[in-house]
DNA sequence: CAGTGGCTCGAAAACGTTTTCGTGTTGAAA
DNA sequence: TTTCAACACGAAAACGTTTTCGAGCCACTG
């Protein structure tokens, strides 16, 4: 078990002193060609890297951006990862995930830690309870200390960030539109409950596709869950002996739910009822019939989030502040989940 | 725009040492009372936290782990991930997340970013390419820097370390046994690659309960794939006017594909043929039929994994070196791709 | 020969903590 | 009055870096 090696023991080793083989290291001009050299060869051999911690402190950067999402076992914010992970990669930074379980003080938490010198910004989709709450006091707080903070997908307009968001409410209108063109003429909708930003939008969208064709909203063929748990069963009740030719679902386990229902009262999807989800995941590929999706494109979110902010941590002191909202568009992919 | 508060500001401030800050925050009988409480009352209302590269380079350890995984768009890995997650919180302890790619390279790029000072042990499962080469220094060389690692899922032998792994043969024996159970006389297997250490385990189950109950092996029932990428069309060709009654896969997607193929075929699952798969993702629980599988316990293998990591880190020096393998009991989920 | 400049290198501060040790002030005991 | 312990606090080192500044030395110029 050997420690690891450090400047001062390459110093004493060679004997010199800590900062000749720091600047050696380093390739300062400073240090004769001869001692550099061999000071370069020592390092080398022994396999000397520097510490990231003592540098952190130094620099007072840590070059990890943090990344604080409400669950990771959802494909969506998966995708969104291995894109922030990508870019951060590539530009020489590292990341710090965490996980709020979609709990408001789980999330106050995670920033309050990461925030002590962990990690230079955040990007982060905000828990279902914060948006509840809309207590963003933690948001203002460390972007006042001066840490730049992205929010994605589930995002809110009281904070002045950068953020990284869909076009959700021209995707559902797209959705539905595409519905309509298929000729469905009773559209349903299965949507979460309003707080959540992007149940909302989707919603107005669904709303806009039906208004655009001058049909009339039957709050009948509405349904909006608040509980994830015991989703399936409500749908299933909803769906008992409604007369429904196209369903527009705001994500993917409402779809495949509400096509299993279906399926269950013997109806045929797509002759029957077509149906068509939100977010491109592997339920959507893989499922039977596979699904017809308005698709978020996670990755391109992931690297958009992390361009923006490694481009706020970067940028020179004296720049001007300025936060973009950066619009990933949708995309509607065809399956068999619709008819043709 | 107010930078972070440090012991030394508070000290000024209050016109004090750095010192006797420090010392009131940690409730130090050295202290005065009456100076304890207006130090802690003044770092209470500035909300002063303690910065936290500081606080890892005085201590040498940085109370986070490193885990590296091969990819995060993999239901398994994200139920691992929140499993270390959840006892890594709770022992106050952050978690670090990479990604390999399953590429060798990375794995060894990020262990060695890690290593220096960013984590202080690792929880890994290898890339598929590290077993490919079999070069393990890189785990060599950590662990020999007094650094532990606990190895999970994909793992080696060679590697003296704390391991996490699940009863991959003993899981398919029972999954080929329950076949067998229900009638099927000809069980096919689809597998991976044999380096592939899980492929390897549970095609020695699927061998083993075929010979416990007298049956041959007949090598035409058995396909290997290599590429994840077109593993469909491989199922399928594989299928393609196969005499099968029951079908062994040792994923979810490979059994996934092989109902897509058999229903295109025109056989009927289960009535016809029987299928198993393992791991159980959401895919297995939404399809239609929902897949019977072999449940790996992903949360507890990644809680297991974290217990066993923070007790090498915690052990006093003076304990001996031992080293576990932890076995996770799989459990056979049965749903309705298997007859009754 | 004195002054100047260039070339190498080392000392020390700084980042924010914790901790050991020392020091000065009290009050009381001898 | 002297001595000594108890008490309250501060100075400084340490963790591993980077960087500024100064110092020593040599050779060259005038």
């Amino acid at each position: 078990m050997k420690p690891k090696l450090t400047l001062k023991q390459i110093a004493k080793e060679l004997d010199v002193s800590i900062s000749t083989v720091s600047k050696s290291l380093r390739d300062s001009p400073e240090i004769g060609e001869d001692t550099k050299q061999k000071i370069k060869a020592f390092a080398k051999l022994y396999n000397y890297k520097p510490n990231n911690i003592a540098l952190s402190l130094k620099n007072r950067k840590t070059k990890t951006i943090g990344i604080i999402i409400p669950e990771i076992v959802h494909h969506f914010f998966t995708t969104v990862i291995s894109g922030v992970e990508k870019v951060a990669n590539e530009m020489g930074y590292n990341v710090l995930i965490c996980l709020s379980d979609n709990s408001f003080d789980k999330e106050v938490l995670n920033m309050e830690m990461l925030a002590n010198g962990s990690a230079d910004g955040f990007i982060l989709s905000l828990a279902k309870e914060t948006m509840q709450k809309a207590d963003y006091h933690h948001l203002v707080e460390t972007i006042s200390q001066g840490m730049p903070v992205v929010l994605f997908d589930r995002v809110i307009d009281e904070i002045q960030c950068d953020k990284v968001i869909i076009d959700d409410k021209i995707g559902a209108t797209k959705a539905v539109q595409h519905l309509v063109n298929l000729g469905c003429r009773k559209i349903g909708l299965i949507s979460t409950v309003d707080y959540v930003s992007v149940g909302k939008l989707r919603t107005e969208g669904y709303h806009e596709a039906l208004s655009e064709n001058n049909f009339q909203v039957d709050e009948d063929l509405i349904l909006k869950i608040d509980e994830m748990e015991n989703s399936e069963e409500e749908i299933d009740r909803f769906l008992k002996d409604k007369e429904v030719d196209g369903i527009f679902a705001v994500n993917e386990h409402f779809a495949i739910s509400a096509i299993k229902a279906l399926v269950e009262n013997g109806k045929k999807v797509p002759e029957d009822v077509s149906v068509i989800g939100f977010t491109d995941g592997e339920l959507s590929k893989k499922f039977i019939p596979s699904l017809t999706t308005v698709s978020q494109h996670g990755t391109r979110m992931g690297e958009e989030a992390a361009r923006a902010l490694i481009e706020k941590l970067e940028r020179k002191q004296n720049e001007e502040e300025s936060y973009r909202t950066i619009i990933v568009e949708t995309e509607l992919v065809k399956r068999k989940s619709t008819k043709f």
